[in-house]
DNA sequence: CGGCCGATGGGTAACGTTTTCCATCGGTGG
DNA sequence: CCACCGATGGAAAACGTTACCCATCGGCCG
């Protein structure tokens, strides 16, 4: 009574036998390969639209692509990311490809597994999104798959990689607060451990962005880095620190919109009103910090542009794996909200 | 003096010539399947070991399994999400299976896409979060590839579902308000179109335990919904709407989270306080939720529960493609945060 | 008119696994 | 001692697609 459960797959075969022509036909109408007439091609389509056939996916990665882009998100929470992976599927939205997330992955094993696990799947590109993998492991994904990596300042001859610049939006921070007459700016860092890392990741560049950008403004007796983590709970600690110093910064500037809401927390238990007592500023202008009870200022890393960039460099590599890497730096942009303003007094 | 780009992948055929055996010996040792001695498994997993094989999923998913399951997320930005991701990669962390996740797909075509994508690449099982496709789709998907829903109250043959108690939620809010000495309780739901879907969205679930609570408490007089969506936007006009009821009512219930988002903004904007001049609540305990500048009062859907109950149920499934169907219902719970309080006067 | 060439179409061997057999072998019950 | 049996191992045929190469066929050039 019922239908077979699984009443087999249309195949190309199928598709062959029902537009009277050759698999390979097929298979070439299918990846736009030269060798068939106009004619042939609409046959074809036609009997691919009849049939409702759709070519398999690990059926088509033993030979050739899979048409699979996979993309690492080093944590899924964090409402920046979206922003990136919006620019890369609205890139690959036109084209064969199709983007497939890894889960969240927090640590170098996990990002082992989940590149593994990509690479095993034959997937034909990767885009790795803040990965905290030493350099050789990224080189070493990238020389088996077209790779490019996101948010690492590394020029490596084996992957592009598309970044945002850390340090001209630090300076952006210490510019605006120091514009509106802070003096006193603290900063608070992820503390980087690994040598190998230290240089390329972005927390670091923006610890020496702001460090410049004081002395340039000739604020260098205001320095101030307390170094933590990049979490709420580490904003809060690192704000607590800061609210005991003598005299007090007047302005708090948070290496990411996640630790300033560790500060707005620490600062509200002071009793210590914001912008009115301390200005405090973030980075990376997430759903967060638009909120209208929060507002706050922060940095826009213009996450749509570099994820975009990011497939379209794929793309390129993915056609010629030979090609030199590029690396692309984008601007960011200050969005001045209410939790920044002239300090008191 | 460069070693060749791709040096060619490891494939069984090296793993059995290095263990001086059979393909067909390696990969019953790989399935974990019958007809292999120990000691012909150990020689096996140490040629593994030795070379470094790892299978390729392609290959294996043209006979048998990819090992993947796929994840459908209908929008990454929602931070309720994540906690059902955790809770289904949490359940399968010891076998072999690897999740990857579609990108965030709002709306049936994208949804139709990616679930399109996800069989063409051979996943062995799919988890859909909240689809918001009509039941026709979802049980077509469902005959092809194993198959479990989160978050629709429906009772398919055909796949298995895993849905929060919405009516029950929506209770505990009513409740926690009344309890309070609320009466004129409002409730912001989004409103929902489509006849097939209607009575299994979440959404339609949960007004409706508004309703009910109401009645049961005997406040039918304080029933006032406002139909607009789950956004901020939804939220913020919804309010506006609401706050210019004569008399007002003295506490929202928003359907969401982002909802209740949208309904301070407009509170704040009118010049009235929370709790003071009104009471929030929203629903799905997001990380805005518990931000502390935020302190909304919600309630918590035990995401990690539901992403754990759908994983052992694809299991399950694919072990066994035709038991019966399953339906799970699991209880929220109220957070009570600082957004409520006693109405004044 | 013969040879060559570009355009078109197809035959067939991969690709790396799993699956379905079949063979062997030592032991065991009659 | 023979037939049978369970345990073990392997040969070979799938799986659905693409890549490589060859065949054919007009037309065109010399």
């Amino acid at each position: 009574m019922e239908p077979p459960a699984s009443p087999r797959r249309v195949t190309i075969v199928d598709v062959a036998r029902h537009a009277q022509v050759s698999t390979t036909a097929v298979s070439k109408v299918l990846r736009n390969a030269y060798g068939a007439s106009p004619e042939m091609r609409a046959k074809v389509r036609r009997a691919i639209e009849e049939l409702g056939y759709r070519p398999l996916a690990a059926a088509r990665g033993l030979r050739g692509r899979t048409y699979t882009i996979g993309v690492m998100l080093p944590d899924i929470r964090n409402p920046f990311f979206p922003e990136i992976l919006d620019g890369v599927t609205g890139c690959l939205a036109d084209t064969d490809y199709q983007v497939l997330l890894g889960p969240g992955c927090n640590g170098e094993k996990e990002e082992a597994r989940v590149t593994e696990a990509m690479i095993d799947r034959g997937m034909d590109g990767l885009v790795l999104v803040a990965p905290v993998s030493p350099r050789a492991r990224l080189e070493h994904v990238a020389s088996v798959v077209p790779t490019v990596v996101i948010g690492r300042h590394s020029h490596s001859p084996k992957y592009d990689s598309v970044a945002d610049d850390d340090v001209a939006g630090a300076a952006l921070v210490v510019g605006h607060l120091a514009a509106l007459g802070h003096r006193r700016i603290a900063h608070i860092e992820h503390h980087e451990t690994d040598p190998t890392r230290i240089a390329e990741m972005p927390n670091a560049q923006r610890a020496d962005g702001y460090r410049q950008a004081m002395r340039d403004l000739g604020l260098h007796e205001g320095i101030d880095v307390v170094s933590t983590s990049y979490t709420q709970q580490g904003g809060y600690e690192g704000a607590k620190e800061l609210l005991a110093r003598r005299p007090r910064p007047t302005a708090i500037f948070a290496g990411a919109d996640i630790v300033a809401m560790g500060v707005l927390e620490a600062v509200s238990e002071a009793g210590l009103s914001v912008p009115g007592d301390l200005s405090v500023a973030g980075y990376d202008n997430t759903t967060f910090a638009a909120l209208g009870q929060i507002s706050l200022t922060s940095v826009d890393q213009a996450g749509r542009e570099i994820g975009r960039n990011a497939a379209r460099l794929l793309l390129e590599r993915i056609e010629d794996r030979g090609k030199t890497s590029v690396q692309v730096k984008l601007s960011p942009t200050l969005v001045a909200r209410r939790t920044t303003a002239r300090p008191a007094g």
